[in-house]
Formats: structure tokens, sequence, C-alpha cells
RNA sequence: CGGGCCGUGGCGCAGCUUGGUAGCGCGCUUGACUGGGGGUCAAGAGGUCGCGAGUUCAAAUCUCGCCGGCCCGACCA
């Protein structure tokens, strides 16, 4: 491909915009535009990548025996409304009305679909098991689309799903998916971790995330440099704690004292010259209609999706004002423990586990209490694990501190059981003439995301480092000067010798200077570079340079360099 | 949706406080010089100042409303 005709649109400066490198450097090297708010085109460098992740994708699913089908992007709100998603889901869907005014939802992921497919089907479990995928174009509204394609609202996904007649043939799949997306992310050239992960609303029991290591990465990893375990932050469990006093506590009296204006536990822990961890922060949250007071310590943050599986319900939501000042009889900011109405459900963190003389709320506007035990002044109604874990916490398989990190989730498998089958009666016959429900499983990959994800963690302040087996083009053909008749006939003669030798490779043939094209070809991060000038060329030599130690060029004869590429891309091919 | 910030040639920004002539850098066009890390000089093209009302003799600038974008939180491949 010749750059003049490849239509390449780089930036010299940084979009105002775009806040993370990978947005910024997709934009920089001509790969994406915005055309609205998470919705970007995909220019020609950006669709070769999109290519060779998803050739590589389909090679290592064909592998596992996963087999390649379509679904329809528009799928019918019926399909929605059996798994009860239609409302579950709710504004995540772009939903859309046809001229009868039947309603559609563009597909943000296809359980429904799919296991409506299979039920009309699948009759015996002779036909089973099944393992089916697609790469399509989903959409999902979300709620803050942010950088760049990362979190867009129409992004690139591979989605595939498995249909067994018992649990441990699917385990058998989703150990295989579990392997082969750790192919997939190596070939890319991805540093990446796989770790338990909560399910969400997809659903299921087990499941899995691959996060790719980024300082920028959207989701918390706690890891333990002791074991091994591997948890995204929504998911990390706590582990659990009997609430028993350490030996020689001497509870105080409970007392109230005047807070006036002090409303967070910053605000009063500098009051009083208390840590945050002295704290129980009481928070107020409705669920299923009925208020919920969750208690936690002072220095912790409440995992809503944590307390919504708790309570056993879809959603939790933080009561409003009005509410609380219902349940407290108090502004927002003084809602403690004790004296709540005896509808309002307590739970207690385990964070709270242990400790005792707590400051906490004291349901009386511009009042809190000091010297609380839990035990004697409250009885919570359960104990349990609804905060999110930090560095630091224990490891709940063997005890010793967790490291925190961050990551992209580029990848995420659930064990889904029958929680479909049985919601859409999608049942085979078994060899016993028993009908029963599928189990299933499901498997999702964003292909835009990772081609984010690889530029998160390949580049330098040039701009891409693409590597080799991503990369929208092998080999960049960089001829210093247009006007010099030698320079123009030798890049010729070597670009049309790489594409023989089966690279791919792109041809600078713009008349512009030397130094423009050496930075535009850092930014677009093309792996290896072949420099033609007239300096060379006097010794009848050409510079060869890896886009990644690009300072230190080797001096080949045209055919040499060429071979010399040839032979490095070979390798680089197949992943790192 | 809540909180903060921002909309001025293609891109990055100044001008707004204190109303009156729309400006800079990059990019683009033409020419000359130059020719190994975004070169120099000269001449150009290109702007409904996000949209709509209002105040005023006069609005990019002041007021109100709307639209769009970004950042922080709840969502997720």
């Amino acid at each position: 491909m010749r750059w003049s005709r490849a239509f390449i649109p780089t930036l010299k400066e940084d979009p105002a915009d775009a806040e993370v490198v990978s947005h910024r450097l997709m934009v920089r090297a001509g790969l994406v535009r915005p055309v609205a708010r998470g919705v970007y085109t995909y220019l020609p460098l950006m669709q070769r990548v999109l290519l060779k992740i998803q050739r590589i994708v389909r090679e290592e699913l064909d592998a596992i025996g996963a087999v390649e089908l379509v679904m329809p992007i528009l799928s019918p709100a019926e399909l929605w409304r059996e798994t009860g998603r239609w409302e579950l889901y709710g504004p995540l869907m772009v939903r859309v009305v046809d001229r009868h005014g039947r309603e559609y939802a563009l597909g943000p992921t296809h359980e429904e679909v799919i296991t409506d497919l299979v039920r009309g089907e699948v009759r015996s479990y002779r036909q089973l098991p099944l393992n089916l995928y697609q790469i399509q174009t989903k959409y999902r509204d979300e709620i803050r689309p942010r950088f760049g394609v990362m979190r867009a609202r129409e992004f690139l996904m591979k989605d595939a799903y498995s249909f067994h007649a018992d649990e441990a043939s699917l385990d058998a799949t989703y150990r295989d998916y579990v392997e082969a997306y750790g192919r997939i992310f190596e070939r890319c050239g991805l540093v990446f971790r796989a770790v338990e992960a909560a399910s969400g609303e997809i659903g299921g029991d087990v499941s899995h995330e691959f996060m790719v290591l980024a300082e920028t990465g959207e989701s918390g990893v706690l890891s333990c440099p002791a074991c091994g375990y591997a948890a995204s932050s929504e998911r990390a469990e706590a582990v659990p704690a009997a609430h028993v006093l350490p030996p020689g506590h001497a509870p105080k009296p409970l007392e109230e004292i005047a807070t006036p204006g002090r409303t967070t536990v910053a605000d009063v822990a500098e009051l009083l010259g208390r840590p945050a961890e002295a704290f129980v922060k009481t928070l107020l949250y409705q669920a299923d209609g009925r208020t919920v007071a969750v208690l936690v310590r002072g220095d912790r943050e409440v995992l809503e999706g944590k307390l919504a599986q708790v309570l056993g319900v879809g959603a939790v939501e933080l009561a409003g004002a009005e509410r609380v000042r219902e349940v407290t009889g108090a502004e927002v900011g003084f809602a403690g423990p004790v004296g709540l109405p005896d509808d309002v459900r307590v739970v207690a963190d385990w964070s709270l586990a242990g400790r005792g003389d707590f400051v906490a709320g004291a349901n009386r506007t511009d009042h809190h209490v000091t010297g609380l035990e839990i035990g004697r002044d409250v009885e919570p109604d359960q104990w349990a694990d609804v905060a999110l874990l930090v560095g630091g916490d224990a490891c709940p398989r063997c005890g010793e501190g967790l490291d925190e990190g961050r990551g992209i989730e580029v990848g995420h498998v659930f064990k889904l059981g029958t929680k479909y089958s049985e919601a859409m009666d999608a049942a085979y016959l078994d060899e016993n003439g028993e009908r029963r429900h599928f189990q299933m499983g499901c498997y999702g990959l964003g292909v835009t995301r990772t081609a984010a994800a690889a530029i998160e963690q390949n580049h330098d302040e040039g701009g891409i480092v693409w590597p080799t087996a991503i990369a929208p083009f092998e080999v960049e053909v960089i001829p210093l000067n247009m006007d010099s008749e030698a320079v123009v006939a030798a890049a010729e003669e070597i670009y049309a010798a790489s594409r023989q030798a089966g690279l791919e490779a792109l041809l600078d043939d713009r008349p512009d200077r030397a130094g423009s094209k050496f930075a535009d070809a850092d930014l677009v991060g093309i792996p290896w570079r072949i420099v033609v000038g007239d300096r060379g060329l006097k010794d009848g030599v050409v510079e060869v340079a890896s886009r990644r130690a690009r300072k230190d060029a080797e001096r080949l004869e045209p055919a040499a360099a060429v071979e010399r590429v040839r032979a490095a891309v070979e390798v680089e091919r197949a992943g790192v």
C-alpha cells in the first residue's frame, strides 16, 4: 500500500478530548475518528488491525471446535421479556421501534437469541455439546462512554455460547475457552491475567475475566503474591470473620455528642481526632421496595453488586434524602445503626467484626454517638461481605495481604448453568428420554477493546509500537527524498521485493521531508522500517530498524534488508 | 442521572473580567530556497465565534434557555 493513497490522516497534536494514551494515539495515528459520543469510524489502518485480531480469534476458536455463525443485531423485545432482561438491562439497551410499533433491541449480547435458536433446533443429547460463536458489532448505551474505543457504545465483540447435556461437558468447554483466550491474548502481544470475576447481569455462578494489566485500566484487580489467587475487585471476597472482641476490650458507655454540620466520616474524624477505621458508616439502600441499612467501616466503600447478591435482589439503590429523613428522623449525614425502625433490615460488613468503641451517626441531626458496641447497642440481622476490598486486605485463600493493580477487561467467560435455558424453557431429551434443560456457557471477547489494550501496553513517547501479529503493516519503506531518482527507484524496488517476500508493506511515497516521515512512522508504529536515502545508497546500503529499537539501525544491501525483515517477521507473526 | 469544566477556520489555543477592528501556532494551496528527526522565506485560501432568544446605538464578550463535548461517580467486552 502506498501512503499517499492509504488514507492515514495523522495529527501532529494531541486531540483535546482524549485522556488515555490508546485513545490519543488512535486518533493521532489516523486509526479512528469519532462520529458520535462513543461511536467511531474505523479508518483503514484500524480495520487492518481488527481483521488481524479477528483472524487470531477465529484460528484459536476453530482449534477448540467452536463454529462460527452470525445472528442479527436487531432482536425482538419478546425474546428479552422471556428472561426478564428487557426490564433488567434497562436503558443499557439501544431500543428501536419499527413502523408497526414493534419493539426491538440492538443486541448488547445474544444469550436470548441463541437460546431461542437452539431450543428450536436441538432435540437430543446426541446433538450436544454445541459450541457456537460470532464476531459482531454490539450496542450498549453506556452511562458514560469513555476512553475512545475502550468503552464505546458501538463496539466489535466476539461472543460465544455453548450448550451441554451435563456439567462435566460444560466444565471441559469452559476450560477450553480459558486456554484459548490465553493463547489469543498472548498472540496479540498482551500481558494479561485471568482473574475470578463477578458475573454481573449476565449471570451464572463461575466466571473469569481476562485483564490486560495497565495503569489506565478501569477495573481493579486484587492478587495474592503468596498463593496466586486473583480476582477483580468487584468479586474479591473478604475473609469471613466472627465478631469476637479482643481480650481485654473494655466497652465504654454509648454517648451522644454534638457534631454540628459534620456529615461525612472525614469531617467527624477530624473533629474527634479518631481514624476512619473507628467509624461505622451507615448507608441506607432501597432493595425491592424495602429499606436496608448497611454498616461498613468508615474507611470502606459498599459494593452494590455484592450487596444485591447478599440480599438476593437484582439491584440496589442508595435511598434518597427524603427516605433517609423518614427512616432516621435526621438529615443525611447523621444516620446510625442505633434506634432504626424495626422493619429496616441491618446488614453489617465483616470489616466491622472484632472491633468495638465505634463512632457512628446518632439518627439525630448534628449529632453522633461514641462508644458504640455491636452486639450491645445494635444487633445486625446479618453479617456479610458487602465492601470493596483494597490492597493489603487478607487473601480469602491463604490470608496473605493482597496486591492491588488495574486492568482492562478484554475477555469474560461465564458458566451460565441453566439460567437461560430454564427461563426460556430450552431443553433436550437425555438418553432415558427425559426432558432436561441445557447447561450453558458464554464467552465474550472485546475485539476493539483488545486493539486499544494493545496500544496501552505497547507504546512509547513517539507513538504506537505494534506487536507484529496485529500490526496494520509489517514493514514500512521510507524513501527520504522523493526528488532523488536513485532513492525513489531503490525504494520502489525494495517495496516490490518486500511484497514478493510475502510481507505486508507500506511505502511512504509522500513528498514530505525526512523529519515528518520519521515522526509519522514512529506514530503509526509499523514494527519494521527500511529507510532509503542518498547517503546510504552511495555505499549501496539501506537501513533496517525495528520500531522498538529504532535507533539501532542495521546497514544492509537492499536484498539483504528485505530478507532480514522477512526472517524477523516470520518469527514474530506467531506472537511473542 | 448527580457533581465539576469547556464549545472561537481542519487541529491546538488566545481574545471574554473592562461590549466597538476576530487573532496566534500547526495544517492546507502556490512559488523559491532547502533536503537524514515535524526546515526557511514570500504570497494566499479558509471562521454562521455551538444554537436560539434577550439587554444594548453596538454582543465572541453581558443575561436566560437549549444543544454538544470532556472529567469524577453508579454500568461493562
